[in-house]
DNA sequence: AGCCTTATATACCAGTCGTTATGGAAACTG
DNA sequence: CAGTTTCCATAACGACTGGTATATAAGGCT
């Protein structure tokens, strides 16, 4: 309908950075998830008031969709760069890696923010729930998809139930979620991934 | 102080049964979470008014840690019976299959109490977060305490790393309830646990 | 009987929730 | 300059939050 429109601003500009704002939201729903976050949290943190916040981004359920786009595409990119790792055994330790760099940083909140906002579900985030489950089976299908050429090029043998080493592994970064956010530090985390290396089926 | 009072009862008895109404209120956190469960869901599944709740239990935290220690009770029986199992492989395996059995009964909500509990944390939970991590870590402990007697009788190498092996088998656990309260199905689960024990070390 | 103690029921408290109407200020276009 | 459009700020909305005050009802004790 309108053709870049970057320049026909008509009114008043707004005097804040949306992308900022939005980064600023994320940091809340990240640290107190979906519902533990209120309005007054979100303004604060994202220094607007409430009207600038409606009008910028609809309401509190649509910046949240917003701030998990900008979680998936800024936090969970090294799932991206996991899959392209050369061996299934690689793709697995990248995956949990990244995981404990992204649920450790010192300057981010613990843990994720998927499992986050899918566990903390009072009815009225049913929507917030039902969206984190569907990205995150399309990841899932990924990362499926790069197993089942693993055991094509051999380096995952042939008997193992690609579906169950998904949602296994899955159940690992999950869990490691968990206890990022419950006060678990990074060498707790890093034992659970060398642990879990050691047992990984193709060595 | 007092002996055996239970049948001085002085004035008018109470008309429902405190054993009952808490497993109702169990319920509710269960499915809705600390914050998640309001007062008025409480009252309403208890079948009682809120001022009986109160006099009754002290007030909403003082309720959910009785329903916690219900919960420990009844629905977690099953990891002491895990720890009096003969081999390591089938302390685990004893683990993951009695957290299936918990977190998918058809009666009860889906997930773990704990996790959700834990995970869902909105300043006001503080205490309550405190109090299912404190929970845990002991629970924890006597899981370190069991591996280490296994490698003693030689079911488990003696290269494995215990703090390891327990962190990795609760990760597990963890994951395995994110994903029971997200719409994972029972044979996904046993998947999951099928997929841990063929890659479990003393086999 | 009457008293005493405790439970119940209704109504209410102050505070917060997400959301929005209102009024004025600021910047662009003509 | 006026006109228009959009922004910001204050304040309010009704609904709901956890928690209580008050009044009445129901039992045991003497």
């Amino acid at each position: 309908m309108e053709t870049a429109s970057a320049l026909r601003v008509k009114g008043r500009p707004r005097e804040f950075c949306v992308d900022q704002a939005l980064a600023a939201a994320l940091g809340v729903f990240w640290a107190k998830g979906y519902e533990g976050a209120s309005m007054a949290d979100l303004t604060e943190a994202m220094g607007i008031t409430k009207p600038s916040l409606y009008a910028a981004f609809g309401n509190k359920e649509a910046l949240f969709h917003k701030a998990l786009d900008l979680y998936e595409a800024e936090k969970l990119e090294y799932t991206r760069a996991a899959l392209e790792q050369p061996t299934a055994r690689k793709v697995a330790e990248h995956f949990m890696r990244g995981a404990i760099d992204a649920q450790m940083s010192s300057c981010d909140p613990k843990g994720c923010l998927g499992v986050i906002s899918m566990t903390a579900c009072g009815a009225e985030a049913e929507s917030i729930k039902a969206d984190v489950i569907k990205r995150r089976a399309s990841s899932q299908a990924a990362l499926v998809e790069r197993f089942e050429q693993a055991k094509r090029d051999g380096d995952l043998p042939m008997h193992v139930d690609i579906a169950g080493l998904t949602s296994f592994l899955y159940a690992l970064l999950q869990g490691m979620a968990v206890q990022a956010g419950s006060g678990a530090t990074r060498a707790d985390l890093e034992r659970v991934v060398d642990t879990s290396m050691q047992l990984w089926p193709s060595r």
